[in-house]
DNA sequence: CACGCTTTGGTACTTAAGTATGAGTGGGTT
DNA sequence: AACCCACTCATACTTAAGTACCAAAGCGTG
């Protein structure tokens, strides 16, 4: 909106120099009217270059910022998910087994098996392929 | 390179017409100077916007293109990986049991599990999971 | 037509995954 | 201290996944 605004004054601006402009060679007639309306046609041109420009950059802009998938913090708060059942769900998403993922946590299958199984619940999945998509659609994992 | 020589002479063209429509006041005394000079520099300005616009595109083009997963053929191909087992691929991607996969595609679930280990071999993956994981690294699947 | 490849299906087996249940420890709260 | 919760681990079990091997129908190519 602001922006809106002020493209308009330059605009403004822009047409008061050109008016400015014309009588330049009227006072000075040592410069040719030509000239001077040449190099207004150029500042101007440049002028639309620069605002349609901005106005672009905007869209792109627009177009990254939807892009990166952010970690839905409140959900997984939410849905009771502990940061050790977070960190298994992790695992999982890369394809490690549960004793590989024992492993890399330094703790029994045992263990992560019931931290699976408790994901599940709160998942309400049954596999853990299934898991792994449930937690990408809810922004749980990346 | 094309589209660039095609600006340029819009630009020249564009002066052509400032220089042509300075006469018109001199030749049509009834409109005035100032207008003439207003309409142009509208004129102008609209012009190096949509110029402007252009060049900005193609930047936008270029994010756009590089953000969405293509797959990549010419890798499945590679792979020698049927149009069977991709299916049986991304469905397995989405979560599904090799039973459900089977009932989605009018087949049994002994056929999945055929499909399903030649395409570990193909992926060299052991696990379901894991096999979902190399092939979005590989981008044979979304 | 023979060959290769895809798709289908089966049996039999091994292994990983998932369920159910119980239980111990330590941190933090009331 | 009593309590809750996250984390840990174990046993015993069921089910799904994965392996190995074989077999047959269909389809296009040399």
């Amino acid at each position: 909106m602001l922006k809106t605004v002020l493209r308009f004054g330059l605009i403004a601006l822009a047409l008061l120099i050109l008016f400015q402009l014309s009588n330049v060679s009227l006072v000075i007639p040592s410069i040719p009217a030509d000239t001077v309306i040449g190099i207004t046609a150029v500042i101007l041109v440049a002028l639309g270059i620069y605002l349609g420009g901005n106005i672009k950059k905007e869209k792109v802009v627009k177009v990254e910022v939807a892009a990166p998938v952010e970690i839905d913090q409140e959900r997984i708060q939410n849905l009771g998910i502990s940061q050790r059942e977070l960190e298994v769900l992790n695992l999982i998403s890369t394809g490690l087994s549960n004793q590989e993922i024992g492993e890399k946590l330094f703790v029994s299958e045992s263990t992560i098996k019931t931290h699976v199984s408790n994901l599940f619940v709160k998942l309400d999945v049954k596999r853990r392929t299934q898991a792994v998509t449930r937690a990408k659609e809810w922004r749980i994992i990346v």
